[in-house]
DNA sequence: GCCGTTTTCGGCCCGACTGTTTTCAGTCG
């Protein structure tokens, strides 16, 4: 069997559903297509584990009968028969043309029959020599606005990472508050949700004054350019291209409203459609009865959810999976929140190659309420990190022994972040590594390693006595540097068998473990570890981003061991 | 193509905007 990743997968069923849609196909069938490659994007566990296990594909939500057979021969065969011959039905490329906004199934088509355009660079040239807009039915508007919209794409076709894009937002609105006048502002959108990348920022609020908050949202230091201005809505662009739009709704239906921005889309539908069938319209403005036409608003996510007889779901699982389901049977657990962290397990000094002293980040750890911390500075493996050689470890370990006695109702253990070779062995001899509290081992080289070889390397270190947690599994960087090849699945078996935690690294631009490897990791039974990474004090607050991250792979306190008390924490490493 | 607390057949989320219209199709979020 050949390896057919989830992301892979997805991509074969949306771009059978945007063929679909060029073809002319009924919109249903390609909305199953559009449905069945987002679920598998968002699952949790490789598609191909499922298959070599005998698993249900039925058991995804959206795909059936017919998708489960594609997938199997998808998974089996490398090749799909159907989507082959659907592709050479059209020129090659004419579904990217689907990409540009404002080009949909109709005016694709009938720019690859009547024009013979099948790249934008040819309708680009086609809009300039005036060609689409002399066709029936199209005109000079149509194409300006194409035309419009290829060059933006050009110039700005970015998601922005979480981390990038949160604490800007969060300057303006705390700025925006200083308004009286303003009520209830909240980001709605993927921000929200705690998406690892965004778009355009949604922001929403009430207020019995909108020009005037208005006014002072166009007028913020941060604006770069007011993108649009109008009676309930401003779009502004700051620093870094991120446009923000500020949405002055209703006080009576901004329940309603929240809920609809904040999305997901999947979501949105999965509650229409269950509304549906209980006869409720559900819109942005409220929830209607079909029998007695009334309508009722919101002021509330909270009385949305209950009037459809749903538990509240938080935004971080609103991804149109299982959430709708969970909550009829009232089984939404109790996500972990920042409150239960009483630790940091994941942290650089100057020792290595972080900014401040042991004690510094310590009293730090202590005043943000937190009971322990561990200090995991680098090992000398990594030349460029200032690493620790055996020598100035048991130095660092004499003085944190040191700091503790004066370090009262706080503990700092004394760790490791130490470098797995590329044949899996650790850099540092393992008498030393007996003699810690807690040893992180990570990759940080050699990671081009083939699949089979780089798993291997990592079970022979999950599998060492020595080791207690696997840092940042897959050594992603967002939107740099792509996850190493490794079978993750069986990573995580090993993690649970063996009683190794797996890392959710906090670090925005790691995110690693991300959301659905969280999921599966949590429920094969893997502990998890929230930590930070951080290199100076200041960056304690990153933690936030690992939270988000396990609340969004439905992630409760019990999973995480940091969440613990010191001596449960201890008990399970010394259980090792 | 999927799916079922009306259904294994007959439905399938909802509203807004825009342009080229004469009553609406196409696209978007």
């Amino acid at each position: 069997m050949r390896v057919v990743k989830n992301s892979a997968i997805a991509k074969v069923f949306s771009d059978i559903a945007d063929l679909l849609e060029i073809k002319g196909e009924i919109p249903f069938k390609i909305r199953a297509y559009q449905k069945a490659a987002r679920a598998i994007d968002h699952l949790p566990t490789e598609i191909e584990q499922m298959v070599k296990e005998g698993g249900d594909l039925k058991d995804i939500p959206g795909v059936g009968e017919a998708i489960a057979k594609k997938i199997t021969e998808l998974v089996t065969t490398g090749k799909l028969h159907y989507y082959e011959e659907l592709r050479a039905e059209f020129p090659e490329g004419i579904s990217t043309l689907l990409d540009i906004p404002g080009v949909g199934p109709k005016i694709a088509i009938r720019l690859c029959n009547e024009l013979g355009i099948n790249t934008i660079e040819d309708l680009e040239g086609a809009i300039l020599d005036g060609r689409v807009a002399s066709l029936p039915r199209l005109g000079d508007k149509v194409a300006e606005n194409i035309l419009r919209q290829i060059q933006a794409m050009r110039t700005k076709e970015r998601r922005i990472p979480i981390g990038e894009a949160l604490p800007v937002v969060e300057d303006i609105m705390a700025e925006l508050r200083q308004n009286p006048d303003l009520r209830n502002l909240t980001p709605a959108g993927s921000l929200r949700r705690f998406r690892e990348t965004v778009g355009d920022i949604d922001l929403m609020g009430t207020t019995d004054d909108r020009e005037r908050i208005l006014d002072a949202f166009v007028g913020l230091p941060q604006v770069k350019e007011v993108l649009a201005m109008g009676g309930t809505k401003a779009s502004i662009l700051v620093p870094g291209d991120l446009q923000i739009d500020l949405r002055l709704v209703d006080h009576d239906s901004f329940g309603s409203l929240l809920q609809y921005f904040t999305g997901s889309k999947q979501h949105n539908i999965a509650l229409r459609e269950r509304g549906h069938r209980q006869k409720l319209k559900l819109s942005e403005y409220g929830i209607t009865d079909l029998e007695s036409g009334v309508i009722d608003k919101f002021t509330t996510e909270e009385a949305f959810y209950e009037r459809l007889g749903l538990q509240f779901i938080p935004p971080e699982l609103r991804e149109g999976q299982w959430e709708v389901e969970r909550a009829e049977q009232n089984a939404i657990p109790r996500l972990i929140e920042p409150g239960d962290l009483k630790g940091d397990l994941h942290l650089h000094t100057q020792w290595s190659d972080g900014h401040d002293s042991i004690e510094s980040i310590a009293l730090a750890a202590r005043a943000r309420g937190y009971q322990y911390i561990a200090i995991t500075d680098h090992s000398a493996g990594r030349g460029i990190a200032r690493g620790l050689n055996e020598e100035r470890l048991r130095r660092q370990i004499i003085e944190i022994r040191e700091l503790n006695e004066r370090m009262d109702g706080f503990r700092i253990l004394a760790g490791i972040e130490v470098d797995i070779r590329a044949d899996g062995t650790l850099d540092l001899p393992e008498d030393l590594l007996a003699e810690l509290d807690i040893v992180f081992a990570a990759v940080h080289s050699a990671m081009n390693q083939e699949q089979d070889k780089m798993t291997q390397r990592i079970l022979r270190a999950i599998k060492n006595p020595h080791v207690h947690v696997l840092a940042h599994p897959t050594c992603r960087l967002l939107g740099e540097r792509e996850p190493i090849r490794a079978d993750l699945e069986a990573i995580f078996r090993a993690a649970a068998e063996t009683n190794t935690a797996l890392e959710i690294n906090a670090m925005p631009s790691r995110l690693d473990l991300k959301d659905i490897h969280a999921f599966r990791a949590k429920e094969l039974g893997v502990k998890l570890i929230i930590a930070t990474d951080a290199h100076s004090s200041s960056q304690l607050d990153l933690i936030r981003f690992g939270v988000g991250v396990a609340r969004r792979g439905w992630c409760e306190a019990k999973h995480i061991l940091n969440t613990s008390p010191l001596e449960d924490v201890e008990a399970f490493l010394k259980h090792r």
